[in-house]
RNA sequence: GCGGGUGUGGCGGAAUUGGCAGACGCACUAGACUUAGGAUCUAGCGGGCGACCGUGGGGGUUCAAGUCCCUCCACCCGCACCA
């Protein structure tokens, strides 16, 4: 008996499918079904990670192509980014020759997975002729107002004198050199994706095939709060400042105002005043937090007051204005009315500075006079303290006040969210540059299209130092102004790879096009993706920006679609001893090694089968070893069936055992579609086929005289062809050696018949008081009654009811009775 | 801090709509075959002698709760320049 070699299996189908095209797709006759996995960073080997993600895809894809769908199943390379650079920065070597290598081994790793993509469409973001349509996108947007310049912080190594990823800040300090890490303010550019948030938040509920979770947290990122603009004069000058508050109906409470260190407004305030010299001091202090340091409840609330007051309009009361590090410039207007007696923040800080904490809404359980303990009030009530508002409830205080506000011009209702723009400028060499150039007369101006691509050029020096490697190459920076003709000087900055997967999935559907960024034909006909899968670690920022870019393009009229994703899967990660895969604490597994031992099929078959998709995966040795003896399990039971000529033999008449194994046919045929359609749940699917195949060996292990041939062969037929998408290689040679002379994935899906899926008995389960007493085989589809009277009949309940008095019987049909009893 | 998630035998997990908790696999134990077994096959496998007890802890709703409600705890992920 020929035994099952991997290796060779797995190269001779992978060489078949690429000699015959099998994942190559010309023309649509069928249903377009569009699945994609998020492209990978091309690092140079694939981690588990990656072969989770694309065994789930690719089990979608051959699933589809099974269920007659002509399916668009590509795959390409995010392939701008940080690592190359770094890459260049320590070996010298040039960041295109390293990812391109890396490119090169990573694809022959996927290709030894057996996955089903078309290669034909490979996409690459670093290849000219793919950033030469990310520029042009750039251009449309700028064009099109959604693109501009504004001054941004960002981390400043000063003695590498360069701009650093908040990846490479260690402890507030420079990973390279460990100085400490400073900020400094650049022109950059951003795209206004603040333009579309109300869009983004509202188009969320047509998302019915994204998991809840993250539609919440993009919910969530988007912000939306609605409340005022309110307008404080300052005394002494003519200015007034302008808070964003959620809380209008708090105005009374008010009793000082906090500005972020940053507010444009602190430096002019505070000029030649005695307190100019330490507030500066304070605003260093700062330099090094991150927001989410700033604004974390674990740090102390501190600030400084700058010597001036505003006038609360409400109670014409001076109250003072502080700088502080829980006030951040880009949320709201960058300022904010503190009420310490309603909010946590403010208590916390005015009890600090001893500030008067004034309640005005009381709390619907107490009674006025209303002491405020260390906990601010949140929550709605009855106003107090609040002049003509005393009494009302603070719901409706909250509409009269923006009246009265509006009315007196002192501020007016606005909507705030958290989203911010998105900077997309980048002081680095590996990216898309931005097509724009600065001219002495004309300013700025931005390339022509048919100049398009503006190239990286090659003579830079990769030194880790200075402001970007752009900024060394002479043939780069100096270019005649595309208007005036005089020399100008290019954008040094690249874009933020984000931008660059933006859009990878409508340049799939058109992947060659010299002429159009895609064909809007082909676009509208794939798009949107009907099943995207990648790591919940992109649940918002890929999503959406990818989502913003979707709408932008609608608005443009290149696409006629409103959203690029129908369905999402966000998989889990993979662990090993509870903790994600990585180099250093050394627990990584190489798919390289487990391909090898074990072959594709085992990978592919651990993956899919040791937890549902969505959750993490804890990653085992010895199921591997499992995983692989199932299949060599599966192999037996096939040739040994062949081998023996059970699958020719004759019987006429259906015994029991017959009957049951159809039943199991059929209903693993039925379980495997629908785990894999409506739930994903490809663990679940596998292990019905292993309790098929388990009936399979006790069928075949009987009596040669009592064996259905013909019944025989159809559990063996669908064992093959319901593992098909999950151990692609095997289930070939399996399908060649049961005599066919097709591909299994271009075979017709099975469907269950539903007959066969009729029982004529149940086991139904009789509870008293919820205790299960008994378990009685019944005929199916009875009625409560007939239930009930075949529940009383039993000794065993009889003798379970003595001493008790039936309250109540409880009948769900061919499932279960329930007797409700009390002792008497 | 803000936002999101997870918690079931020794382990990964199953229980899809509130209806038999532990499917399937791993590990383990015993046996068979065998020169040998890290191959294969057979049987057993939550705890307790038992009545019973068991789904992170506590409380509740219900004839019935892993599933619904309240509350507490533990762990994991994201936070805008990693991709």
């Amino acid at each position: 008996m020929s035994t099952y070699d991997f290796g060779k299996i797995e190269e001779k189908w992978q060489q078949y499918w690429r000699d015959h095209k099998v994942y190559e797709l010309n023309e649509i006759n069928r249903t377009p079904y569009y699945a994609l996995e998020m492209f990978p960073y091309p690092s140079g080997k694939i981690h588990m990670g990656h072969v989770r993600n694309y065994c789930i895809g690719d089990v979608i894809a051959r699933f589809k192509t099974m269920q007659g769908f002509d399916v668009l199943h590509p795959m390409g390379w995010d392939a701008f980014g940080l690592p190359a650079e770094n890459a260049a920065i320590q070996h010298q070597i040039p960041p295109a020759t390293w990812t391109t290598s890396n490119i090169k081994e990573m694809k022959e790793q996927l290709d030894s997975l057996g996955l089903s993509y078309d290669w034909s469409r490979e996409v690459a973001t670093c290849n000219p002729d793919y950033y030469k349509w990310t520029q042009w996108l750039f251009l449309q947007f700028y064009h099109n107002g959604l693109a501009y310049k504004k001054e941004s912080r960002v981390n400043w190594c000063p003695s590498c004198e360069t701009v650093l990823a908040n990846e490479q800040v260690v402890n507030g300090a420079c990973e390279r050199c460990d100085s400490p890490v400073n900020k400094k303010e650049l022109n950059q550019w951003y795209f206004k994706i603040t333009d579309y948030a109300e869009r983004l938040l509202d188009d969320l509920k047509l998302l019915d095939g994204w998991p809840e979770k993250v539609k919440t947290m993009q919910s969530n990122w988007i912000g939306k709060s609605t409340g005022a603009d309110l307008l404080f004069p300052i005394t002494e000058t003519e200015e007034k400042l302008k808070v964003f508050t959620t809380r209008p109906d708090t105005v009374f409470g008010a009793t000082y105002m906090v500005m972020a260190p940053e507010h444009p407004v602190v430096g002019k305030l505070v000029k030649d005043t005695e307190y100019e010299k330490p507030v500066q001091d304070f605003i260093h202090k700062l330099q090094h937090l991150s927001d989410v340091e700033r604004t974390s409840t674990d740090t102390e609330k501190e600030g400084i007051f700058i010597g001036q007051y505003c006038l609360n309009p409400f109670t014409e009361e001076k109250i003072p204005i502080f700088i502080a590090n829980y006030v951040l410039a880009d949320y709201g207007t960058g300022a904010i009315m503190a009420v310490p007696a309603h909010d946590q923040r403010d208590l916390d800080f005015a009890r600090k500075y001893d500030i008067p904490v004034v309640p005005v809404i009381l709390p619907p359980e107490a009674e006025e006079p209303f002491q405020v303990g260390s906990e601010a009030y949140v929550g709605p009530g009855t106003m107090i303290n609040s002049d003509k508002y005393n009494g009302f409830d603070s719901e409706k205080a909250f509409e009269e006040i923006c009246q009265s506000m509006e009315a007196e011009e002192l501020g007016q209702r606005t909507t705030s969210y958290r989203l911010r723009d998105w900077l997309l400028s980048r002081q680095r060499y590996w990216g898309a540059p931005i097509p724009v150039v600065y001219c002495d007369h004309c300013g700025i101006v931005p390339i022509p299209e048919k100049d398009l691509p503006v190239e990286l050029p090659l003579d830079v020096a990769f030194s880790g130092k200075g402001r970007s490697p752009l900024t060394t190459s002479q043939s780069f920076l100096k270019t005649p102004c595309p208007k005036c003709g005089e020399e100008a000087t290019r954008e040094t900055d690249t874009m933020d790879t984000f931008v660059d997967s933006s859009w990878y999935f409508l340049r799939y559907t058109d992947p060659q096009n010299s002429e159009k960024v895609f064909d809007s034909a082909l676009a509208n006909q794939w798009m949107p993706v009907d099943q995207y899968i990648g790591g919940v670690e992109h649940a918002i920022l890929h999503l959406l920006y990818s989502r913003f870019f979707v709408k932008v393009l609608k608005d443009l009229d290149l696409v006629d679609f409103d959203e690029p994703f129908n369905n999402l899967l966000t998989q889990g990660m993979v662990l090993k001893d509870g903790a994600k895969m990585s180099k250093s604490k050394g627990n990584v597994v190489s798919p390289a090694e487990i391909i090898e031992t074990y072959g594709a099929d085992t990978a592919r078959l651990f993956v899919l089968f040791a937890a549902p998709p969505e959750r993490d995966l804890e990653w085992s040795d010895q199921g591997v070893e499992g995983c692989f003896r199932f299949l060599n399990r599966v192999w037996r039971l096939v040739i040994e069936a062949v081998d023996e000529s059970l699958l020719s033999l004759e019987k006429d008449t259906q015994d029991e055992d017959d009957k049951a194994l159809r039943y199991r046919t059929h209903y693993t045929i039925k379980k495997v579609t629908d785990d894999i359609e409506q739930r994903f749940n490809f663990n679940t699917a596998i292990s019905a086929v292993m309790e098929l195949v388990n009936e399979l060996y006790k069928y075949k292990a009987k009596d040669r005289s009592s064996i259905n041939g013909t019944l025989l062969a159809e559990g063996v037929n669908n064992v093959v062809t319901l593992m098909a998408p999950f151990a692609p290689h095997m289930m070939e040679e399996l399908w060649a050696k049961l005599g066919h002379d097709d591909s299994v994935h271009l075979i017709d899906w099975p469907t269950a018949d539903p007959s066969a899926l009729v029982k004529d008995e149940v086991e139904i389960v009789i509870q008293i008081n919820g205790k299960v007493k008994e378990k009685l085989m019944v005929a199916s589809g009875l009625t409560k009654e007939e239930t009930e009277s075949h529940a009383m009949a039993s000794d065993k309940v009889k003798d379970a009811l003595e001493g008790l008095e039936v309250k109540r019987i409880i009948v769900v049909p061919d499932k279960l009775v329930n007797i409700v009893g009390k002792p008497v």
